[in-house]
DNA sequence: CGTTCCCTTGACACCGATCAACTCTGGTGG
DNA sequence: CCACCAGAGTTGATCGGTGTCAAGGGAACG
C-alpha cells in the first residue's frame, strides 16, 4: 500500500523487512481526498499523519492579498505533515492538486517509533530533510532563476523525484497541475509559465500533451536549469 | 556556553537540568572562524556539527553565474548542520558573515543521542524544523512580496529570533551584514535593498545607524509586511 | 448547446536590474 | 601626518523581464 514510500526510501537503503511490514502497518487506515480540497489548515493540530499514496498535493500559505505560494508538491511516497508530531500547530495549509489517497497514521504511533524502530525513524527524517533541501533549491529558484532557468529545473526535479518512486517511463511522466498551480510554485504568474512551457517546447526541450510531459532533451534541459541532483541526495544513507 | 541555544530551546519547555548539562558538555570544543571564511562547502563530508556561539553566518548557495542565494541567516543558537548526521554531504555551503564562534560536536556523539537523551533530541529537531518553516516563509517572501514587503518581513522576523536569544534591547539589535548580504537573501540586488531600507526609513518604521536597527513602529513594519510570528513556534512543544 | 475551466496569445505597464558615478569610512604604508 | 586605496553605502538614469489586462479558443460536462 505505501509502495512508493518504500520504493523511496530503498534507494537510500538500510530498511529491514521488519521496517517494511511496520510500514504498510502503518499505512492501513486510507482516505480519499477529493481535487481542490484542503486536507489540512494552517492553524490546525492534526492528530494524524498523512502520507500521499496516489495523486498530487501541495503545502501552501496565503498572503494578505489572497495571493497563493506553493511550498512543495507532495507527490506518491511524500509526508504531508510528519513535524507536526513535534510542531504543536500547522504553519500552512496543505491542499489536494488531484483527487488523492492518503495513508492516516496516528500521532501517537508516530511517536512510538523511535523506540520501535530506530532505522525506520532514521529513514524518515532523512526523507524529511531531503523535503528541506528540496526547499533551499525552489529558493534559489525564486532569489536567482530567471522565469525559463525556474521553471526548467521544476521539471528536472519532478522527473528525478518522479523516478525514484516508479512514476516516470521513457522520460515521459504526468503532471497533473494546472498552469496556475505551477506558477504559484514558482511565484510567476499563469500566463508567464504559458509562455516559458511554449519556449521550452520551442526549444525542442520537453513535450507536453494531455497533461503529460515528455523530456526530449535532457541535458539540454538540465543545462538550462543549472540542475545538479545531488541535492536529492539519491545516494546510500550515511551509516550510524 | 551554548546558552543561546538553551534559551531558545527554553522558550518551548521541556529540558531538564541533566539535559542543559548534557549541552555545555556537547560544547566544549569551541573555534573561531573570521568573517568571510566559508565553514563548510558543498559536497563536504563533515565529522562534526557545528552550533553558532557568537557573530552571524549563512547557507548559501551558487548558481552557474556566480550568484550567491543565502537560504538563512544562521544566529547564535542556531545549528549550521545538524543534517549532516542523516544525509551524507552537504548540499549547501556555510560562510562566516562577522567572525563567529562555532562549537563543534562530534557527529558520533550527536547519533547516540537520541537513545541517551530523547528530550533533548526532540528539542533538537524542534529547532530543525523551525528553521524549516522559516525557510518556507523566505520563499514566500521571494514568490509572493514585493521588495518593500519582504524586507519589512526579514527585519520582523530578526527582530522575534533575536529577542528569542536576547540580543534585542529596547527595540534595538545589531544587523553586523552588508546591504549585499540582505541583498543575497532577499533575491533582490544591494542597491535595491539601499533604497528600501531608504523607503522604510521615511516611513519611520526603522532607523538604522552603525549597523545597528531600531524599530520605531513595530505594527507598521509587521501591518508592511504581513508578518504573523507563529511560524517561528514560540509556543510550548507538543507534549510528547 | 450553453457554461465553465483551462490554455493561449497580444499589447502595454511597471518593478526591480543594470550601469555608472560619487561619498564616506577605516586601514595601510610612505 | 598625509596619500592612497578598498569596501560599503548612496543616488540617478535607463533597460528589460515579468506582471497586468483583455480577448479568444478548445475540451469537458450538464
Amino acid at each position: 500500500m505505501c509502495e512508493p514510500l518504500i520504493r523511496k526510501l530503498e534507494t537510500v537503503g538500510g530498511l529491514s523487512d521488519a521496517d517494511k511490514d511496520t510500514l504498510d502497518d502503518l499505512c492501513r487506515d486510507v482516505r480519499e481526498f477529493g481535487a481542490r480540497r484542503n486536507i489540512i489548515r494552517e492553524g490546525d493540530r492534526p492528530d494524524y499523519v498523512h502520507l500521499v499514496i496516489s495523486g498530487w498535493a501541495a503545502r501552501y500559505k496565503l498572503v494578505r492579498d489572497g495571493q497563493r505560494q506553493i511550498t512543495a508538491f507532495l507527490l506518491p511516497g511524500d509526508f504531508c505533515d510528519l513535524h507536526i508530531t513535534v510542531l504543536g500547530h500547522m504553519d500552512h495549509s496543505i491542499i489536494a492538486l488531484t483527487p488523492v489517497r492518503l495513508a492516516c497514521i496516528p500521532a501517537k504511533v508516530m511517536e512510538q517509533l523511535p523506540f520501535e524502530r530506530p532505522a525506520l525513524t532514521r529513514a524518515l527524517w532523512w526523507s524529511t530533510l531531503v523535503d528541506e533541501a528540496v526547499l533551499r533549491e525552489w529558493l534559489v529558484s525564486a532569489g536567482r532563476r530567471n522565469a525559463h532557468q525556474a521553471l526548467a529545473h521544476l521539471l528536472c526535479e519532478l522527473h528525478t523525484r518522479l523516478r525514484r518512486v516508479g512514476m516516470v517511463h521513457d522520460d515521459r511522466f504526468e503532471l497533473p497541475v494546472t498552469q496556475e498551480d505551477l506558477a504559484d510554485a514558482l511565484g510567476m504568474t499563469p500566463v508567464h509559465v504559458n509562455r516559458m512551457l511554449k519556449r521550452l517546447r520551442k526549444e525542442q526541450l520537453i513535450q507536453i500533451f494531455d497533461r503529460k510531459v515528455t523530456i526530449l532533451d535532457s541535458e539540454g534541459l538540465c543545462a538550462v536549469a543549472g540542475f545538479d541532483p545531488s541535492y536529492l541526495h539519491a545516494e546510500a544513507l550515511r551509516s550510524s
